[in-house]
DNA sequence: TTGAAAGCGCTAACAT
DNA sequence: ATGTTAGCGCTTTCAA
């Protein structure tokens, strides 16, 4: 490997000071035009390129955020890594992503280690992290930049991102209903991912506003697995006088139910209708591909970062509790159709 | 933010010079166990972590390393992602991701363009980049360490981990002709993706084997997406005399095969037995779960990292031409029976 | 076994 | 608009 290019080889040529070539690699103000193409000419004909960990040391910023999951889903985490992605190339940021499956302090622990070493100057929480009050506090403390990508509940001082759940959820339900389901069932999701909660809620409140009232064996618990979704079928179809549509609070899940219907040799959407939430391959990849809630997690996990970089790189003025919201809308596909005609 | 602690404090309060702790950080012989001790207490008090940047600058090294893919499947790219994570942050070193989609030559030019920027000391390429020559020639040029995971072919000068492609579908041919079935298809994979094309070659030879010839028909070609499954699949069963069993070369065009069959009202394994390639999760979310091969990717991955460290960390001789290769095994699910019997 | 000195290649803070 | 001077916090090299 040859010798190194340094910014001292470049003011050489270019016959200025290394300030001056600072300047220009850094795009800042006061610099002549003719300067400036002095300098580009000399950083373009030596082919120099500012080195990373130089700058680091010399400015105290690492230039690089973080991304703390803990999701078992593949494209779930593909979409949040390329949000994130997309942001920080655009700003000349690097990504370091850091899966999670160690208890909570532990995590805590590991990453406020990697930030104290410098290895990247803020990072981004997905759920079920960003609900967890021992991480937040630990980061907190640390007076670590941190933005939220769909947290349960805003939380002060953590800017977040979030989609409306309640209100997809909402919607959705009154569009099973406006086909003529009068049993629909519901499959919740995970406990601790609050957001997901929130679409139970969503539900309830669609069924209240049209008279109806959920009744207990209609609302299943789930874990948001595909497993889950089977034995949340299973129970539900199974009872003397089943729903005509399952709504489950993700996609996975919805699969599960599809699955067992099929198992069953129920019709969907002729015996059955089967709709989920999140839009993830496998809604189009079932059969019939699902009828689902698309949530924006690529944009939203652009806009998270798009906060962070605000944050780390000083030029904002508080945006402490910053909550956006982007929403998710609706997508119609083959898996919904009115009731079967009632059989007395 | 309260001040960085640095050497300098540990130093001055172990009372021995920066260069001892600078020793004892690095798990470097010729420290005394007293000297040592002194240190790691003072260490353990101040909460000292060594900055990441001066390291690099003082080291020239990133102890980063670069993944880059152009893989559309998110588990895929997760089970890689989770092989090289383990790999690095055993050894200290960060990861930082490239997908990209650009054209070959674009890639090529990032990535030493971040590579002179001390970013990362070497990559790791993934199907089908790591087949590109255009993009292993740059690379090369420019003196990077790179290691290829599932290359085609073996390329000189790059040290690879590879998968026994070829027998995995030479075995499972083979388990569908022991069921019993003769006409067998088989949905092959991106024709950019030369691993893959492997498992033709694997379908063939078990067929001739014994002593059957895979007839025109009965070969489509695919490019290894859930839809090109639907609709090889379609042209398989609308055949004349259709196959009593298909192979894809992955499970995502088996599953698109599952659901054409549904969709025909055909019973799987009854009627059809069908069989994939990669154990990615719909094959077992699918219905019936799907007999597949289970391909070591986060193995494969973690080795190739291994692979790399050992380049870029120096300790290592010659390793130039090593391809290690790691087997790939056959698992039985649901989607596999003897053939219908035959109506003559 | 230990230490002193000289950088690594930039940016920051201050001149001019 | 441009330059000068100190570092940033480590590792390297060489000496003791």
């Amino acid at each position: 490997m040859s010798e190194r290019v340094t910014i001292e080889d470049v003011a050489a040529l270019a016959r200025v000071s290394i300030k001056t070539v600072s300047r220009v690699i850094n795009e800042e103000p006061n610099v002549s035009p003719l300067t400036r193409d002095k300098v580009e000419k000399a950083i373009a004909r030596l082919k120099f390129r500012p080195s990373r960990a130089a700058k680091s040391l010399a400015s105290r910023k690492a230039f690089t955020v973080g991304l703390l999951y803990d999701n078992p889903c593949a494209d779930y985490v593909a979409n949040v890594q390329a949000g994130v992605l997309d942001e920080c190339e655009a700003r000349g940021y690097d990504l370091i992503v850091h899966p999670r499956s160690s208890p909570g302090y532990e995590l805590a622990r590991e990453v406020i280690s990697l930030y104290q070493q410098g290895r990247f100057d803020g990072v981004i929480l997905t759920p079920p992290l960003c609900d967890n009050q021992t991480i937040l506090a630990a980061l907190s403390d640390e007076g670590m930049p941190t933005t939220l990508i769909a947290p349960g509940t805003p939380v002060a001082g953590f800017p977040s991102v979030i989609t409306d759940d309640d209100r997809a959820s909402f919607d959705m339900t009154k569009y099973l209903l406006s086909l003529g389901h009068r049993r629909i069932a519901f499959v919740s999701g995970h406990p601790a991912h609050i957001a997901v909660q929130r679409r139970t809620t969503g539900f309830m409140r669609a069924l209240l506003e049209s008279g109806l009232t959920a009744s207990a064996e209609m609302i299943v618990p789930g874990f948001n697995s595909f497993a889950c979704g089977v034995n949340a079928g299973n129970r539900l179809l199974l009872q003397e006088n089943p729903p005509t549509a399952i709504f489950a609070a993700n996609d996975e899940m919805a699969a599960g139910v599809l699955s067992v219907a099929h198992h069953r040799g129920l019709n969907v959407p002729g015996d059955l209708s089967v709709v989920g939430f999140d839009d993830i391959p496998i809604a189009t990849q079932s059969w019939p591909p699902l009828t689902t809630i698309v949530q924006p997690i690529k944009q939203m996990a652009k806009r998270a970062t798009s906060l962070l970089l605000d944050i780390v790189s000083g030029n904002t003025p508080s945006l402490q509790d910053v909550v956006e919201e982007i929403p998710s809308s609706l997508v119609h596909r083959k898996s919904t159709a009115q009731p079967p005609i009632v059989r007395t």
